[in-house]
DNA sequence: TTTGTAGTACGAAATTTTTCGTATAACTTT
DNA sequence: AAAGTTATACGAAAAATTTCGTACTACAAA
């Protein structure tokens, strides 16, 4: 059987694609590009063109029943959240876990809310 | 006054460079490339281009005053994880520190001393 | 001294990622 | 129908990153 088109980790541009995606499925290139401009000053066809490209890699689901096609992303914001934090704790955190979170907890101040959060899972995760 | 050069964020390649650099500060070249060939599978001279190139950048420091220039980060381990987990945060995680840390405690079994670690520091954050 | 070995310098090729110009097709308006 | 507007397709330029060939210098050995 042919090897399915695999899932190549997003880049820089088609991340903040994604994010777009994520808040609006389905969106338009115009949509999307309208989001884009805030942040980049780049041309609308370099946006069509990124997202043409996500297409092909498999990042990106795309509806062309209609003149304008309609996009969506084929990969969750979860599964990227993953594969980035995997990367990042395999890479320069070298599995420290603990230094990981200590750096988060320092970094910039936590919500109550956040914390609470964060010492609800411990518990669970100790009572197993 | 004369900006100073400004430290860049490492590409992929420079992180792994820093990586044995951090475990083996004042490295030649030709041991830094030793360690890295093991992981890819590159030719001396890239080693030695891309040591160049990070002089350039400020990221690594080197002595030249023998033959065989010694080579040591400039920028520590702990700032450029908080530099890359900033930007997770900032990023795909939209500062969602408590969904990061779920990710982390779901994503691999932590040892029972990294869960007695995070939980003192939250204690300690509490305590504030 | 001549030859070999091990090092740095550096430009430029190769690759990957980002950007855009231009062609062309499909609707809209007049 | 003609003209204007708004799409996608696509090749290729531009920019960023990675790779390497070649030149040159310093030291070592014969």
């Amino acid at each position: 059987m042919k090897r399915k088109e695999v899932k190549k980790r997003p880049t820089e541009a088609e991340l903040e694609i994604l994010e777009i995606l994520w808040q609006q499925p389905g969106a338009s290139v115009r949509q999307v590009h309208e989001q884009l401009a805030a942040r980049r000053s780049t041309g609308y066809t370099t946006t069509l063109k990124l997202m043409q490209i996500m297409v092909e890699k498999g990042l990106v689901q795309r509806d062309t029943s209609q003149r304008s096609h309609l996009y969506t992303a084929a990969i969750s914001r979860e599964e990227v959240q993953d594969k980035l934090l995997q990367k990042l704790l395999g890479g320069v955190f070298r599995g420290a876990s603990a230094r990981l979170v200590m750096n988060l907890l320092g970094g910039e101040k936590l919500r109550k809310e956040e914390v609470r959060q964060i010492r609800e899972m411990l518990k669970m995760l100790e009572e197993e």
